[in-house]
Parts: C-alpha cells; sequence; structure tokens
DNA sequence: AAAACAATTGAACAATTGTTCATATATAAC
DNA sequence: GTTATATATGAACAATTGTTCAATTGTTTT
C-alpha cells in the first residue's frame, strides 16, 4: 500500500501550516549534527564521565575509570568517542593523558539534562 | 591481566582528588536517566520531529510525515518512543492523532543542542 | 452494509553499539 | 638493556536500534 508524502494529502492544495512547517526545516545534515551531539550523551558511561569532569577540571584514564567504577579500557574507549565528538579534549604528560571537557557549551547542554532529570 | 579500579591504585591511599569526585557521584538511575534523556533525542527522525512540533504546538502523524520526509508507520514507531520517553503527549480526535511537546522543559533542552550545534 | 482513511503494531532485517579480552604502544623506573 | 606502568586499540560478541513491509484497529463516509 502506497502511502503519499508528497507535496498534497487527499486536497489539492497542502494545508499551509504543513507548507509554513516545512519552510523553516533545516538541512538533512543539521539535523544528523543535532542528533550526534545529543547521541555523545547517550550512554550511562560517557554520562559519568562528563558528570566526573564538571566536578574536575582535569582527570586521567584510571582516575577516570576510578570514579565511575568501570575498567580503563572501557573508559578508553568511551573517551576516544567523546574526543571524536568534540566534547573532550586531552594532554599527554609522560604516560598519563589528563582529560578535561573541550568548551562550556558542553558544561550548558548537559547542565540542562541534568536539571530535566532532577525536576522529574 | 588485571586492571585495578578498585580502592586505591598502586599507592596505600587513593588521591583526595579523585575520593572527592567520587563522593559527589550520583547513583546508578540516575545517569541511566539522564543518559535516556538524551538517548530520546539522538536521533535524526526525532530531532526533526520535534523540532517541528517546536514550530507547530499541534501536529497529526501525517503532517509530521509530510514535513520531515518519511513514512507514515516509520513516523508512528518514532512517536511512540517519544511518547514513552514522555517527550510528547497526544489527543485522539475521531481518527487523527494530534502530538505536541509534552512541557517546556523539552523546548529548553532541545534548545540548548541547537544552540550548540548552530555555533559551531 | 462496504469502502476509505488515519494511525498503530509486530516481525524481520541490516546496521550500530558498548563491553571484554588480548595485545600493542609509549614512557618511566630500575 | 629489562620491567613496570598508563593508555590505546583491534577483534569478537551480544544487545539494541530504526526502517520496511504487511496486517490490523478504529473511525468516518458513502
Amino acid at each position: 500500500m502506497k502511502e503519499k508524502n508528497s507535496d498534497n494529502e487527499g486536497s489539492f492544495v497542502e494545508k499551509e501550516k504543513v507548507q509554513s512547517v516545512k519552510k523553516t526545516m533545516k538541512t538533512e545534515s543539521f539535523f544528523h549534527n543535532l542528533a550526534e551531539t545529543f547521541k555523545a550523551m547517550s550512554d550511562p558511561t560517557r554520562t559519568k564521565i562528563i558528570y566526573a569532569l564538571c566536578q574536575e577540571k582535569e582527570l586521567c584514564v584510571s582516575d577516570i575509570a576510578s570514579i565511575i567504577g568501570t575498567t580503563n579500557s572501557a573508559t578508553s574507549h568511551q573517551l576516544k568517542t567523546l574526543r571524536n565528538m568534540k566534547l573532550v579534549k586531552y594532554n599527554k604528560v609522560g604516560k598519563v593523558s589528563y582529560y578535561s571537557l573541550d568548551d562550556m557549551h558542553i558544561n550548558n547542554l548537559f547542565a540542562e539534562g541534568l536539571r530535566h532529570v532532577e525536576e522529574k
């Protein structure tokens, strides 16, 4: 059975309501990026890491692992995805990698999420 | 190979830094809920739906499908997950279901994400 | 009554995800 | 040099996810 999401939906001219919303829609890649941003914070291990880095500006991998209660490996893997998603940055001193939040934007977005969960 | 993320990490007493952050950590289910909140917005189809509902208070399923350019079925499935996650509510009039955002919290969180993507 | 319509739903499927385990780098200490 | 330490990484695996397709439900129209 064919669905009809083309330019009209039964009547000749599409509802102005639909047309006006359509005009405000952003590009495909915009929504992709938006979803990716939220996805970066959509895993408990990652929210724990971000939360920890909100408390303490800089933490090394094994300290984070100890704080959030997971293995170094799992922590390192998630830190890598957080790095790819530009949520954290790091600088390596000797054999130790110090991680921190990438910018204050992250803090705001994360804080808004915190508020949402706490006021429930 | 054993990893040691127990209460000390090589030295006898754990760094005070780590201990102090540990004290601030929330429960497992808190981080679970936090992650779930972000996860609700971590899919492009869902961000499109939410964006559309930010423009127009109430929209029916087929209008949303038309606006975001997907099938009614895919839209309905995602609306169901958004309902389960308490991001949208709906009321049915005859054969038409009118969806809207559940509360203003969602708007704030979503807007913060938008800002993050736009200022890039 | 039947047909048309809006929405929902379940099953199936490919794709993605997060962890574990083992191994590999790289640096520091000896 | 060797050994210990901190981190990173690749492969494998189970689990979850989003879409499609087909069928279904419930409502309105004829």
